[in-house]
DNA sequence: ATCATTGTACGATAAAACTCGTACTACGAA
DNA sequence: TTCGTAGTACGAGTTTTATCGTACAATGAT
């Protein structure tokens, strides 16, 4: 199919811009664990799980350039621990967690609640009291 | 001290060798999740987790080397995910479930049982039926 | 049309991880 | 003392991973 616009034809380029996701039953424990055991990764999966709705890529505050967050959410949605789509020209993360519960029950809630420790080990005495895991798990 | 033996006098490396492990408040979640990330290493878990007492490390059937062994046997020791002792010139292993237990919750339990569903999957139709979860978690 | 915003593609680099073989140490047994 | 067993130390090779900068593509707004 041609689509004519302003006196030049163009390809069918204006179909949605697709993401390749791993199906619910082709997850691997070995990529999701390896997706799992990067902190920025983690950093990531964790405001997912706090933040209801959709975020978009921007909405992240990490510590690494935009090219390697980019890395970063593709390994994510490779592993089958996110999904993403686009939205005009941003793209929408959403966290696996139905899939990830049925195909490797409690791991995401127990790394999640791992992460929140830590986090609050590490981070001692810098505010009273804060992350409680608010995954829809 | 001394040690007066045929003769010679040596010094004493006839203390038992030991192996450095971190404590249980000083695991790191960064380090258990990459340790477990590795199929070497979780099928060592596993085995640990199936097996009940202590195993040298000879009692595994590993498909590497056997120095390749001794480093995945290391990072899951300096990661905190299992316990190392002389005995002999041997090595008894055993998990430090109730150490992993009490900084990540439900962790090991998640990735072993994750481990058995994905071995059962992968080896389809070999066995009726096996691998139940047999940790003392 | 032009422009700003979002994110990707593509190299490139540097560090980490997995693997091995060989030489070695420590211990127990013969 | 000699030997075999269990595992380590060390150096090296290969692959993966994390990181970046720059150039580019797609979309929506002006």
């Amino acid at each position: 199919m041609i689509w004519s616009q302003s006196g030049k034809t163009r390809e069918i380029d204006l179909q949605v811009r697709t993401l390749a996701h791993p199906g619910r039953s082709e997850l691997r424990l070995d990529a999701v664990l390896s997706a799992l055991s990067d902190p920025v990764r983690r950093q990531i999966v964790s405001q997912l799980a706090d933040v209801p709705g959709e975020q978009a890529c921007s909405a992240f505050q990490l510590p690494v350039s935009k090219s390697t967050s980019t890395h970063h959410f593709r390994v994510l949605r490779e592993a089958g621990v996110i999904e993403q789509h686009y939205r005009g020209t941003a793209i929408l993360n959403s966290l696996r967690a139905a899939d990830l519960e049925a195909q490797f029950p409690g791991l995401l809630r127990a790394v999640l609640q791992a992460a929140i420790k830590e986090a609050s080990a590490t981070a001692t005495a810098a505010r009273p009291q804060a992350g409680q895991l608010n995954a829809e798990v």
